[in-house]
DNA sequence: ATCTTACTGATTGTCAACAATTTTGTTAAA
DNA sequence: TTTAACAAAATTGTTGACAATCAGTAAGAT
């Protein structure tokens, strides 16, 4: 298994919540895993810090990043001024076989969730924004925003949890490709806009109970231990 | 010196174009010049090419990136897209101990080209870009941007040269802080762009004249070699 | 003359042993 | 019982030696 194969490994394994936020990532243990040596494990953490997927302290090792709740705002409303430039960059030059790949993408995303596969949906629906990004045509602006998105599931599943509510709505995502389809550049601009702001004020509200912790979870039950 | 000392040296004899594009960078030379161990070189050598400032490959060591013009055009794109949300975004909840931060930067910036210490100049324009950014108060924004940033000299010195044409305008400068003071978001949000496409123009021009391959150059000087 | 092949030096890539540090566990004194 | 000091274990960090690979060169074949 290669460098890259373990990356990818351990980023879906965050993305997928196998590994909570806050999760150790031990260097040999992993190796172990991965059946690889210890400075590859070395070399693929580096990486996964360096995109903020986890956090490194000297002497202390990687763990699994736990963003905070200013930074997930940031990093939503920064995903917001992206996608709406990657939408206004596209539309006015979008066509038809475009078009139509999109909305094939949704009616895959749409089938999934209809037959309960909730994780292919997931990963379609994440897919869609990412083509959306490969069809405007700015490379840099595409890395920027994959970037982006390889960092929300952590914010969500930080600040929010697993509710599949949080999901993108596939119905908000074929609104969206009807502005374009109709050359509205400004309103589906500001339709993905919208949608994005629907996930990010569920953080907002989230934060203002904010989550227990430890010392009120371990003294809500005295029972145990 | 430490890894991050020896990261920013080599980032700063980049922007210096003391390293320009496609110079070979050898890790033991470079473990030699610095005097540190090749392991240190080699984490550096990946951070650079994590942020696109240099290029690997594979068995064949690592360069000095020369981003393409697509590359180029792109990442400026890109920047405008990013500093014109800083600017609306600040723009509204600036303050006049902030504005006069501003100020004093830009006069500084005018002291230095007056008194001909170019570098000190160039340095302090850049500076501005990240003040906004900071000032904005998105910490991703910023990181985003500074990262943009880096990139934006490797960009100007592959397609413009050195140039003193390509700096930034202080005036232009001043006429943004002027709307920002205003809170004329919109407004300060257009200068902004113009600035930076007056820099990414030229770019687009040089390349209707691209440069002569390496053929080229070599057939039309036969007697060397 | 041109192409192929084998060789050489330089450079990058890998690894296992060692060092340094932090964490955990234990003991002993207050 | 608590605290502090110390010892042991686990983990991360570093290093030098070695392996693999590549660019360049020269000899040999066509």
């Amino acid at each position: 298994m290669s460098e890259d194969d373990v990356l990818r490994q351990i980023e879906q394994a965050v993305i997928d919540h196998r590994l909570p936020p806050g999760t150790k990532l031990k260097e040999i243990q992993l190796a172990e895993v991965f059946g690889v040596k210890r400075g590859t494990i070395r070399k693929v953490l580096a990486r996964l810090a360096y995109s903020r997927l986890v956090d490194q302290l000297p002497n202390r090792g990687a763990s699994v990043a736990k963003p905070s709740v200013e930074e997930g705002r940031d990093l939503f409303a920064t995903r917001r001024v992206l996608e709406s430039a990657i939408i206004e960059s596209l539309t006015p030059k979008i066509n038809k076989s475009q078009v139509r790949q999109l909305r094939d993408m949704l009616d895959q995303e749409q089938n999934a969730y209809e037959v309960d596969e909730s994780r292919l949906a997931l990963s379609l629906s994440v897919d869609f924004h990412r083509q959306l990004a490969r069809m405007c045509g700015n490379g840099v602006l595409e890395e920027y925003l994959n970037d982006i998105i390889r960092r929300t599931p952590l914010v969500i599943l930080t600040h929010l949890g697993t509710d599949p509510q949080n999901r993108c709505r596939n119905q908000e995502h074929n609104a969206i490709v009807d502005a374009i389809e109709a050359g509205d550049a400004r309103k589906a601009s500001n339709l993905m806009n919208q949608h994005l702001l629907h996930i990010e004020n569920r953080i907002e509200h989230k934060s203002e109970n904010p989550q227990p912790d430890l010392a009120t979870r371990l003294l809500s039950n005295q029972a145990a231990g």
